[in-house]
DNA sequence: GTCTATAGACGGATAGAC
DNA sequence: GTCTATCCGTCTATAGAC
Protein backbone atom coordinates (compact mmCIF):
# COMPACT_ATOMS: atom_id res chain seq x y z
CA UNK A 1 0.00 0.00 0.00
CA UNK A 2 2.23 2.41 -1.30
CA UNK A 3 0.24 5.56 -2.78
CA UNK A 4 -3.19 6.88 -2.10
CA UNK A 5 -4.84 9.22 -4.36
CA UNK A 6 -2.77 11.84 -2.53
CA UNK A 7 -2.83 15.26 -4.19
CA UNK A 8 0.75 16.58 -5.31
CA UNK A 9 1.42 19.56 -3.03
CA UNK A 10 2.68 21.74 -6.00
CA UNK A 11 4.45 21.05 -8.85
CA UNK A 12 6.61 22.44 -10.97
CA UNK A 13 5.67 23.06 -14.40
CA UNK A 14 3.96 20.59 -16.63
CA UNK A 15 0.95 18.47 -15.27
CA UNK A 16 2.33 16.04 -12.81
CA UNK A 17 5.91 14.46 -13.82
CA UNK A 18 4.02 11.82 -11.63
CA UNK A 19 1.09 11.68 -13.32
CA UNK A 20 2.70 11.28 -16.83
CA UNK A 21 4.75 8.41 -15.32
CA UNK A 22 1.55 6.59 -14.29
CA UNK A 23 0.31 6.83 -17.61
CA UNK A 24 2.40 5.97 -19.82
CA UNK A 25 3.02 2.48 -17.56
CA UNK A 26 -0.29 1.71 -17.93
CA UNK A 27 -0.23 2.16 -21.41
CA UNK A 28 2.43 -0.01 -22.11
CA UNK A 29 2.06 -2.51 -19.91
CA UNK A 30 -1.43 -3.00 -20.93
CA UNK A 31 -0.34 -3.36 -24.18
CA UNK A 32 3.35 -5.46 -23.80
CA UNK A 33 3.13 -6.62 -20.77
CA UNK A 34 5.38 -6.77 -17.59
CA UNK A 35 8.28 -8.34 -19.06
CA UNK A 36 8.29 -6.88 -22.77
CA UNK A 37 8.25 -3.40 -21.18
CA UNK A 38 11.22 -1.33 -20.19
CA UNK A 39 11.51 1.44 -17.63
CA UNK A 40 13.41 3.59 -20.37
CA UNK A 41 10.58 3.14 -22.83
CA UNK A 42 7.95 4.41 -20.10
CA UNK A 43 10.34 7.17 -19.65
CA UNK A 44 10.40 8.25 -23.34
CA UNK A 45 6.62 8.09 -23.60
CA UNK A 46 5.98 10.21 -20.78
CA UNK A 47 9.01 12.70 -21.59
CA UNK A 48 10.93 12.29 -18.27
CA UNK A 49 14.57 10.85 -17.11
CA UNK A 50 14.16 7.18 -16.30
CA UNK A 51 15.62 8.08 -13.23
CA UNK A 52 12.56 9.68 -12.14
CA UNK A 53 10.49 6.53 -12.28
CA UNK A 54 12.83 5.08 -9.34
CA UNK A 55 12.87 8.31 -7.33
CA UNK A 56 8.86 8.42 -7.44
CA UNK A 57 8.04 4.71 -7.21
CA UNK A 58 11.04 2.38 -6.26
CA UNK A 59 11.42 -0.50 -8.70
CA UNK A 60 9.58 -1.78 -11.58
CA UNK A 61 7.01 -3.97 -9.44
CA UNK A 62 6.12 -1.09 -7.67
CA UNK A 63 5.33 0.90 -10.46
CA UNK A 64 3.25 -1.58 -12.07
CA UNK A 65 0.94 -1.84 -8.97
CA UNK A 66 1.09 1.54 -8.68
CA UNK A 67 -0.30 1.70 -12.17
CA UNK A 68 -3.24 -0.83 -11.58
CA UNK A 69 -4.65 0.68 -8.41
CA UNK A 70 -8.25 1.56 -9.34
CA UNK A 71 -10.72 3.97 -7.59
CA UNK A 72 -12.77 1.13 -6.63
CA UNK A 73 -12.59 -2.69 -6.29
CA UNK A 74 -14.55 -4.35 -9.48
CA UNK A 75 -14.19 -7.62 -7.60
CA UNK A 76 -16.08 -6.99 -4.65
CA UNK A 77 -19.47 -5.99 -6.80
CA UNK A 78 -19.25 -9.41 -8.98
CA UNK A 79 -19.41 -10.98 -5.39
CA UNK A 80 -22.57 -8.84 -4.37
CA UNK A 81 -24.61 -10.12 -7.52
CA UNK A 82 -23.81 -13.71 -6.94
CA UNK A 83 -25.47 -13.15 -3.73
CA UNK A 84 -28.45 -12.53 -4.79
CA UNK A 85 -29.20 -15.92 -6.55
CA UNK A 86 -29.30 -17.55 -9.59
CA UNK A 87 -32.77 -16.71 -11.51
CA UNK A 88 -31.41 -14.51 -14.32
CA UNK A 89 -27.86 -14.25 -12.58
CA UNK A 90 -25.96 -14.40 -15.83
CA UNK A 91 -27.27 -11.31 -17.07
CA UNK A 92 -26.26 -9.41 -14.14
CA UNK A 93 -23.44 -10.90 -13.58
CA UNK A 94 -22.53 -9.64 -17.22
CA UNK A 95 -23.70 -6.34 -17.02
CA UNK A 96 -22.13 -5.43 -13.89
CA UNK A 97 -18.47 -7.21 -14.95
CA UNK A 98 -18.45 -5.19 -17.74
CA UNK A 99 -19.41 -1.91 -16.19
CA UNK A 100 -16.93 -2.28 -14.12
CA UNK A 101 -14.15 -3.05 -16.29
CA UNK A 102 -15.03 -1.00 -19.38
CA UNK A 103 -13.67 2.22 -17.97
CA UNK A 104 -10.35 0.47 -17.08
CA UNK A 105 -9.95 -1.54 -20.05
CA UNK A 106 -6.06 -1.07 -19.89
CA UNK A 107 -5.86 -2.39 -16.70
CA UNK A 108 -7.41 -5.54 -16.71
CA UNK A 109 -5.35 -6.16 -19.87
CA UNK A 110 -2.64 -5.84 -17.39
CA UNK A 111 -4.10 -8.09 -15.60
CA UNK A 112 -4.50 -10.97 -17.92
CA UNK A 113 -0.90 -10.25 -19.40
CA UNK A 114 1.16 -10.38 -16.46
CA UNK A 115 -1.13 -13.42 -15.64
CA UNK A 116 -0.41 -15.84 -18.11
CA UNK A 117 2.78 -13.82 -20.35
CA UNK A 118 4.84 -14.96 -16.91
CA UNK A 119 4.39 -18.11 -15.46
CA UNK A 120 2.92 -17.19 -12.06
CA UNK A 121 0.16 -19.71 -11.18
CA UNK A 122 -0.86 -18.21 -8.43
CA UNK A 123 -1.08 -14.89 -10.06
CA UNK A 124 -3.54 -12.12 -8.51
CA UNK A 125 -6.34 -12.75 -11.20
CA UNK A 126 -6.30 -16.60 -10.87
CA UNK A 127 -6.74 -16.10 -6.94
CA UNK A 128 -9.71 -13.55 -7.72
CA UNK A 129 -11.08 -16.33 -9.74
CA UNK A 130 -10.86 -19.14 -7.52
CA UNK A 131 -11.36 -17.41 -4.22
CA UNK A 132 -14.26 -14.80 -5.17
CA UNK A 133 -15.76 -15.46 -7.88
CA UNK A 134 -15.86 -19.36 -8.32
CA UNK A 135 -16.22 -19.45 -4.39
CA UNK A 136 -19.79 -17.14 -4.67
CA UNK A 137 -20.80 -19.58 -7.21
CA UNK A 138 -20.45 -22.48 -5.69
CA UNK A 139 -23.45 -21.21 -2.88
CA UNK A 140 -26.30 -20.66 -5.49
CA UNK A 141 -25.57 -23.44 -7.79
CA UNK A 142 -26.54 -26.82 -7.50
CA UNK A 143 -25.93 -30.34 -8.92
CA UNK A 144 -22.99 -32.70 -8.44
CA UNK A 145 -20.67 -31.45 -11.18
CA UNK A 146 -21.28 -27.38 -9.97
CA UNK A 147 -17.65 -27.09 -9.63
CA UNK A 148 -16.23 -27.68 -13.02
CA UNK A 149 -19.89 -25.84 -14.09
CA UNK A 150 -18.31 -22.98 -11.92
CA UNK A 151 -14.95 -23.29 -13.38
CA UNK A 152 -16.46 -22.91 -16.38
CA UNK A 153 -18.29 -20.10 -16.01
CA UNK A 154 -15.15 -17.95 -15.30
CA UNK A 155 -13.82 -19.58 -17.86
CA UNK A 156 -16.63 -17.43 -19.88
CA UNK A 157 -16.05 -13.76 -18.32
CA UNK A 158 -12.57 -14.29 -18.69
CA UNK A 159 -12.43 -15.32 -22.02
CA UNK A 160 -14.48 -12.81 -23.18
CA UNK A 161 -13.13 -9.67 -21.11
CA UNK A 162 -9.54 -11.74 -22.67
CA UNK A 163 -11.08 -10.96 -26.26
CA UNK A 164 -12.65 -7.83 -25.75
CA UNK A 165 -9.72 -6.00 -23.84
CA UNK A 166 -6.35 -7.66 -24.31
CA UNK A 167 -6.82 -9.21 -27.75
CA UNK A 168 -9.41 -7.03 -29.24
CA UNK A 169 -11.28 -9.00 -31.44
CA UNK A 170 -14.05 -7.06 -33.32
CA UNK A 171 -17.00 -6.98 -33.27
CA UNK A 172 -16.02 -7.77 -29.43
CA UNK A 173 -14.07 -5.50 -28.29
CA UNK A 174 -16.33 -2.18 -29.81
CA UNK A 175 -19.92 -4.09 -28.77
CA UNK A 176 -22.76 -2.19 -26.54
CA UNK A 177 -22.22 -3.58 -23.08
CA UNK A 178 -26.09 -4.24 -23.66
CA UNK A 179 -25.37 -6.26 -26.89
CA UNK A 180 -22.22 -8.33 -25.65
CA UNK A 181 -25.19 -9.02 -22.45
CA UNK A 182 -28.50 -9.95 -25.29
CA UNK A 183 -26.09 -12.18 -27.19
CA UNK A 184 -23.91 -14.13 -24.07
CA UNK A 185 -26.51 -14.27 -21.14
CA UNK A 186 -28.61 -17.10 -22.62
CA UNK A 187 -25.70 -19.18 -23.01
CA UNK A 188 -23.88 -18.47 -19.20
CA UNK A 189 -27.48 -18.84 -17.67
CA UNK A 190 -27.64 -22.43 -19.25
CA UNK A 191 -24.14 -23.57 -16.94
CA UNK A 192 -26.29 -21.80 -14.01
CA UNK A 193 -29.06 -23.69 -14.16
CA UNK A 194 -27.78 -26.96 -15.36
CA UNK B 1 10.30 -24.34 -42.76
CA UNK B 2 13.59 -24.89 -41.56
CA UNK B 3 13.66 -28.91 -40.21
CA UNK B 4 11.18 -32.11 -40.77
CA UNK B 5 11.03 -35.14 -38.55
CA UNK B 6 14.48 -35.96 -39.95
CA UNK B 7 16.64 -38.61 -38.18
CA UNK B 8 19.76 -37.47 -37.11
CA UNK B 9 22.37 -39.79 -39.10
CA UNK B 10 24.20 -41.12 -36.04
CA UNK B 11 24.34 -39.41 -33.07
CA UNK B 12 27.24 -39.31 -30.37
CA UNK B 13 26.60 -40.83 -27.04
CA UNK B 14 23.18 -39.85 -25.29
CA UNK B 15 19.67 -39.92 -27.14
CA UNK B 16 20.03 -36.77 -29.27
CA UNK B 17 21.26 -33.58 -28.02
CA UNK B 18 18.95 -31.93 -30.51
CA UNK B 19 15.72 -33.73 -28.45
CA UNK B 20 16.70 -32.48 -25.18
CA UNK B 21 17.09 -29.04 -26.27
CA UNK B 22 13.28 -29.24 -27.98
CA UNK B 23 12.11 -30.53 -24.85
CA UNK B 24 13.46 -28.54 -22.90
CA UNK B 25 12.34 -25.53 -25.05
CA UNK B 26 8.57 -26.81 -24.96
CA UNK B 27 9.10 -26.60 -20.66
CA UNK B 28 9.89 -23.67 -20.42
CA UNK B 29 7.89 -21.55 -23.23
CA UNK B 30 5.32 -23.18 -21.89
CA UNK B 31 5.67 -22.34 -18.53
CA UNK B 32 7.13 -18.66 -18.86
CA UNK B 33 6.43 -17.39 -22.36
CA UNK B 34 8.83 -16.60 -24.64
CA UNK B 35 10.64 -13.55 -22.76
CA UNK B 36 10.84 -14.65 -19.87
CA UNK B 37 13.36 -17.93 -20.77
CA UNK B 38 16.72 -17.25 -21.53
CA UNK B 39 18.74 -19.66 -23.88
CA UNK B 40 20.56 -20.51 -21.04
CA UNK B 41 18.36 -21.51 -19.01
CA UNK B 42 16.92 -24.23 -21.72
CA UNK B 43 20.57 -25.01 -22.08
CA UNK B 44 20.55 -25.61 -18.08
CA UNK B 45 17.70 -27.92 -17.99
CA UNK B 46 19.10 -29.83 -21.51
CA UNK B 47 22.11 -30.28 -19.84
CA UNK B 48 23.93 -28.96 -23.18
CA UNK B 49 25.91 -25.89 -24.11
CA UNK B 50 24.62 -22.57 -24.51
CA UNK B 51 25.79 -22.29 -27.98
CA UNK B 52 24.58 -25.37 -28.85
CA UNK B 53 21.30 -23.96 -29.45
CA UNK B 54 22.50 -21.68 -32.17
CA UNK B 55 24.53 -24.23 -33.59
CA UNK B 56 21.57 -26.20 -34.20
CA UNK B 57 18.44 -24.25 -34.41
CA UNK B 58 19.61 -20.46 -35.40
CA UNK B 59 18.36 -17.65 -33.06
CA UNK B 60 15.44 -18.15 -30.38
CA UNK B 61 12.73 -17.35 -32.42
CA UNK B 62 13.23 -20.46 -34.44
CA UNK B 63 14.24 -22.62 -31.83
CA UNK B 64 9.99 -21.04 -30.48
CA UNK B 65 9.04 -22.23 -34.09
CA UNK B 66 10.88 -25.27 -34.15
CA UNK B 67 9.66 -25.83 -30.34
CA UNK B 68 5.89 -25.55 -31.19
CA UNK B 69 5.64 -28.06 -34.64
CA UNK B 70 3.32 -30.55 -34.41
CA UNK B 71 2.60 -33.64 -35.74
CA UNK B 72 -0.84 -32.93 -36.99
CA UNK B 73 -2.93 -29.92 -37.82
CA UNK B 74 -5.24 -29.74 -34.79
CA UNK B 75 -6.87 -26.36 -36.63
CA UNK B 76 -8.24 -28.16 -39.62
CA UNK B 77 -9.80 -30.94 -37.82
CA UNK B 78 -11.96 -27.93 -36.25
CA UNK B 79 -12.50 -26.24 -39.61
CA UNK B 80 -13.63 -29.97 -40.70
CA UNK B 81 -16.47 -29.99 -37.67
CA UNK B 82 -18.06 -26.80 -38.38
CA UNK B 83 -18.67 -28.01 -42.16
CA UNK B 84 -21.23 -30.83 -40.83
CA UNK B 85 -23.62 -27.96 -39.63
CA UNK B 86 -25.21 -26.66 -36.34
CA UNK B 87 -27.27 -29.48 -35.09
CA UNK B 88 -25.18 -31.03 -32.15
CA UNK B 89 -22.09 -28.93 -33.15
CA UNK B 90 -20.80 -27.74 -29.34
CA UNK B 91 -20.70 -31.15 -28.86
CA UNK B 92 -19.00 -32.23 -31.82
CA UNK B 93 -16.46 -28.89 -31.51
CA UNK B 94 -15.64 -29.56 -27.69
CA UNK B 95 -14.76 -33.06 -28.09
CA UNK B 96 -12.86 -32.68 -31.42
CA UNK B 97 -10.69 -29.53 -30.09
CA UNK B 98 -10.40 -31.01 -26.27
CA UNK B 99 -8.88 -34.68 -27.88
CA UNK B 100 -6.36 -32.53 -30.31
CA UNK B 101 -4.61 -30.53 -27.79
CA UNK B 102 -4.83 -32.73 -24.96
CA UNK B 103 -2.11 -34.49 -25.77
CA UNK B 104 -0.20 -30.98 -26.72
CA UNK B 105 -0.99 -28.66 -23.41
CA UNK B 106 2.65 -27.48 -23.61
CA UNK B 107 2.37 -26.00 -27.07
CA UNK B 108 -0.92 -24.20 -26.76
CA UNK B 109 0.04 -23.21 -23.29
CA UNK B 110 3.36 -21.61 -25.50
CA UNK B 111 0.73 -19.83 -28.02
CA UNK B 112 -1.15 -18.36 -25.97
CA UNK B 113 1.56 -16.88 -23.86
CA UNK B 114 2.82 -15.80 -26.77
CA UNK B 115 -0.11 -13.83 -27.54
CA UNK B 116 -1.27 -12.79 -24.48
CA UNK B 117 2.30 -12.44 -22.71
CA UNK B 118 3.48 -9.63 -26.28
CA UNK B 119 1.68 -7.15 -28.23
CA UNK B 120 1.32 -8.66 -30.89
CA UNK B 121 -2.44 -8.40 -32.07
CA UNK B 122 -2.21 -10.74 -34.91
CA UNK B 123 -0.59 -13.26 -33.26
CA UNK B 124 -1.10 -16.55 -34.46
CA UNK B 125 -3.63 -17.52 -32.21
CA UNK B 126 -5.54 -14.40 -33.23
CA UNK B 127 -4.80 -15.17 -36.77
CA UNK B 128 -6.48 -18.81 -36.31
CA UNK B 129 -9.52 -17.75 -33.93
CA UNK B 130 -10.56 -15.05 -36.87
CA UNK B 131 -9.45 -17.25 -40.04
CA UNK B 132 -10.56 -20.55 -39.54
CA UNK B 133 -13.03 -20.96 -36.83
CA UNK B 134 -14.76 -17.71 -36.79
CA UNK B 135 -15.39 -17.80 -40.59
CA UNK B 136 -16.28 -21.53 -40.71
CA UNK B 137 -19.22 -20.54 -37.68
CA UNK B 138 -19.62 -17.71 -39.98
CA UNK B 139 -21.39 -19.82 -42.55
CA UNK B 140 -23.73 -22.38 -40.59
CA UNK B 141 -25.18 -20.13 -37.95
CA UNK B 142 -28.12 -17.54 -38.28
CA UNK B 143 -28.91 -14.29 -36.93
CA UNK B 144 -28.32 -10.48 -37.54
CA UNK B 145 -26.08 -10.71 -34.13
CA UNK B 146 -24.01 -13.85 -35.64
CA UNK B 147 -20.50 -12.29 -35.97
CA UNK B 148 -20.93 -10.94 -32.28
CA UNK B 149 -22.46 -14.85 -30.92
CA UNK B 150 -19.76 -16.83 -33.45
CA UNK B 151 -16.72 -14.01 -31.38
CA UNK B 152 -18.28 -15.51 -28.21
CA UNK B 153 -18.17 -18.99 -29.16
CA UNK B 154 -14.33 -18.13 -29.74
CA UNK B 155 -14.01 -17.10 -26.78
CA UNK B 156 -15.60 -19.31 -24.60
CA UNK B 157 -13.31 -22.30 -26.56
CA UNK B 158 -10.14 -19.84 -25.75
CA UNK B 159 -11.19 -19.13 -22.17
CA UNK B 160 -12.06 -22.91 -21.45
CA UNK B 161 -8.45 -23.81 -23.02
CA UNK B 162 -6.39 -21.36 -21.20
CA UNK B 163 -7.98 -22.21 -18.16
CA UNK B 164 -7.02 -25.98 -18.69
CA UNK B 165 -3.92 -25.82 -20.11
CA UNK B 166 -2.42 -22.73 -19.27
CA UNK B 167 -3.68 -21.61 -15.55
CA UNK B 168 -4.61 -24.95 -14.48
CA UNK B 169 -7.32 -23.97 -12.76
CA UNK B 170 -9.06 -27.49 -10.66
CA UNK B 171 -11.29 -29.26 -11.45
CA UNK B 172 -11.11 -28.23 -15.35
CA UNK B 173 -7.46 -29.13 -15.85
CA UNK B 174 -7.91 -32.93 -14.95
CA UNK B 175 -11.65 -33.36 -15.92
CA UNK B 176 -11.91 -35.94 -18.51
CA UNK B 177 -13.01 -34.88 -22.17
CA UNK B 178 -16.35 -36.25 -21.59
CA UNK B 179 -17.08 -34.88 -18.87
CA UNK B 180 -16.32 -31.28 -19.87
CA UNK B 181 -18.04 -31.95 -23.02
CA UNK B 182 -21.37 -33.08 -21.09
CA UNK B 183 -21.10 -30.15 -18.69
CA UNK B 184 -19.84 -27.40 -21.22
CA UNK B 185 -22.10 -28.42 -24.13
CA UNK B 186 -25.74 -27.61 -23.54
CA UNK B 187 -24.61 -23.46 -22.92
CA UNK B 188 -22.35 -23.61 -25.81
CA UNK B 189 -25.13 -24.83 -28.30
CA UNK B 190 -27.22 -22.25 -26.97
CA UNK B 191 -24.61 -19.57 -28.72
CA UNK B 192 -24.96 -21.55 -31.58
CA UNK B 193 -28.86 -21.91 -32.24
CA UNK B 194 -29.53 -18.68 -31.03
C1' DG C 1 13.10 18.06 -8.46
C1' DT C 2 15.70 16.89 -12.47
C1' DC C 3 19.56 15.26 -14.87
C1' DT C 4 24.36 12.83 -15.84
C1' DA C 5 27.03 9.06 -15.17
C1' DT C 6 27.81 4.60 -14.14
C1' DA C 7 27.77 0.34 -11.66
C1' DG C 8 26.54 -4.36 -12.07
C1' DA C 9 24.07 -8.03 -14.05
C1' DC C 10 22.11 -10.66 -17.82
C1' DG C 11 21.04 -12.16 -22.35
C1' DG C 12 21.75 -13.21 -27.43
C1' DA C 13 24.88 -14.36 -30.64
C1' DT C 14 29.47 -15.58 -32.70
C1' DA C 15 34.41 -17.05 -33.42
C1' DG C 16 37.31 -20.52 -33.05
C1' DA C 17 39.86 -24.32 -30.57
C1' DC C 18 39.58 -29.22 -29.98
C1' DG D 1 29.70 -32.20 -32.59
C1' DT D 2 30.89 -29.93 -28.38
C1' DC D 3 32.88 -26.54 -25.54
C1' DT D 4 35.49 -22.00 -24.05
C1' DA D 5 35.75 -17.37 -24.40
C1' DT D 6 34.06 -13.18 -25.55
C1' DC D 7 31.72 -9.28 -27.87
C1' DC D 8 28.07 -6.25 -27.64
C1' DG D 9 23.81 -4.77 -26.43
C1' DT D 10 20.14 -3.80 -22.97
C1' DC D 11 18.37 -3.48 -18.68
C1' DT D 12 17.58 -2.11 -13.57
C1' DA D 13 19.09 0.55 -10.09
C1' DT D 14 21.85 3.98 -7.63
C1' DA D 15 25.10 7.76 -6.50
C1' DG D 16 25.69 12.31 -6.81
C1' DA D 17 26.05 16.95 -9.25
C1' DC D 18 23.22 21.00 -10.16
Amino acid sequence: MTSRTRGRPAAGTSGDTRSEILAAARSQFAARGFNGVSLRSIAREAGVDASLISHYFGDKSALLVASMELPVNPIEKIAGVVADGPDGMAERLLRTFLSAWDPHREVFSTLVRTTLGGGDTDAPMLQLARNVLITSLLEVIEGDDRELRATLIASEIIGMATLRYVAKLEPLTDAAIEDVVAAYAPSMQVLIDR
